[in-house]
DNA sequence: TGACTGCCCATAAAATCCCATGATAGTCCA
DNA sequence: TGGACTATCATGGGATTTTATGGGCAGTCA
C-alpha cells in the first residue's frame, strides 16, 4: 500500500508554486483527480492534505455515521467549506491559496510531512518546534511507562 | 470532480450580478439546466443551492421517505415552493432575487461555500461569525480531522 | 416609461501551460 | 571499478488562457 512517509522541504517560488516531493505525486498517480485537497489543521498551524478521493471517501462515510444533525452540519462546514481542491501543474507543483499558506504562515520554504493516508505542509520553523514539543512529551510518557512497568514487574515477582 | 468544495468571495456589480465561481461551474456544466436552483436555508441567514437535477433527486428522496401529510407539507412549502431557478449569464453570473439577498444580508460581496452535493451563499462577514462559532464547537469537543479520515478509513476497511 | 432581462464585448489580474536549466542520483558498459 | 550517459527532479521564467468584473444596448413585461 503506498503511504505518505517522510519529511520534504521545498521552496516556494515568486508565483507561490511548491513542488510536491516526487514520492508523494506518486502515491497519487492512481488517483483520478490529479491535485490534492488542502484544509487548515483544527490544532496545529499547519495545512492537511489529502487525494480527492480519500476526501470523497471521508464524505461517504460521515453519511455512514449517523451523526445529529448538530455534528453533521459541523464537519459538513469545516471540511468541505474549509478545504480547498489544488491540481498539480505539468511539473507536479501546486499553489497554495493566501488564506491557507497564511494561515500556516508559509511564504519562503513548505515542509511536507507524511502522515500514512495524509500529509501536512507545515512552515519549516514551525515544524521543527512542533518536533521538539513532541519528542519532549513522548519522553516524558516513555519514562512514566518504564517506571509503571517496572513496578508492575516487581509486584508480580519480577520479569521471568 | 464532482462535488462542490471551497470556500470562495466574489463581489456584487450595481445590476445585482456575482459570478458563480469558476470550480463551482465546473461542477454544473454537464446538466442539462444550465443555472442553479437558490432556496432559504432553514438554519442560517444563508441561502442554499444546488443543481436543478439534484434538486429533483432531492424532491424524489422526499417522497420514497413516506413522511406525514405534515411534514411533506412543510418541506413543500419552505423548500420547492420558497426556491428559485436562477440562470448563468454568458459569463456564469446569477442574479440573487431580492428577496433571497434580503434574507441572507447580501449586498456588495457573496461567499460561497461548498458543500459537496450543495454549496451556501452568505454575507462574507456573517460567514466569517458562523465559522469561528464552528470551529470552536469543533476545538471544545476535541474533534481532529485526521481522526475523522483515520475513522472514515477504517469504515471502509482502510486504503488497499 | 422605466426597471429588468438577456445578450454582447472589453479589460486587468490571476491562474495555467509550456519550455529551459542545473543538480542529483542511478545505470550501464568497458 | 570508474567514468560517461541517462533519467528524474526541483526550480525558474515567459507566454497564453481563464476568470472576475465592468459597461453598453436592444427587447420585454408591467
Amino acid at each position: 500500500m503506498a503511504v505518505f512517509l517522510s519529511t520534504y522541504v521545498n521552496k516556494v517560488d515568486k508565483k507561490g508554486r511548491v513542488s510536491v516531493p516526487a514520492d508523494f505525486r506518486k502515491v497519487l498517480s492512481g488517483q483520478s483527480y490529479q491535485g490534492v485537497v488542502v484544509f487548515k489543521s483544527l490544532q496545529y498551524p499547519a495545512l492537511e492534505a489529502c487525494s480527492a478521493d480519500h476526501m470523497e471517501q471521508l464524505s461517504d462515510s460521515l453519511e455512514a455515521l449517523d451523526l445529529s444533525n448538530e455534528d453533521y452540519e459541523l464537519y459538513e462546514t469545516t471540511i468541505f467549506g474549509g478545504s480547498v481542491q489544488v491540481p498539480f501543474d505539468g511539473e507536479g507543483r501546486i499553489v497554495l491559496p493566501e488564506h491557507l499558506a497564511r494561515f500556516a504562515n508559509i511564504s519562503e520554504e513548505a515542509a511536507f510531512v507524511g502522515r500514512r493516508k495524509t500529509f501536512q505542509i507545515w512552515e519549516p520553523r514551525a515544524l521543527s518546534v512542533h518536533e521538539d514539543v513532541m519528542r519532549d512529551k513522548a519522553r516524558s510518557r516513555d519514562v512514566s511507562l518504564s517506571k509503571i512497568i517496572a513496578k508492575a514487574s516487581q509486584l508480580r515477582g519480577g520479569l521471568s
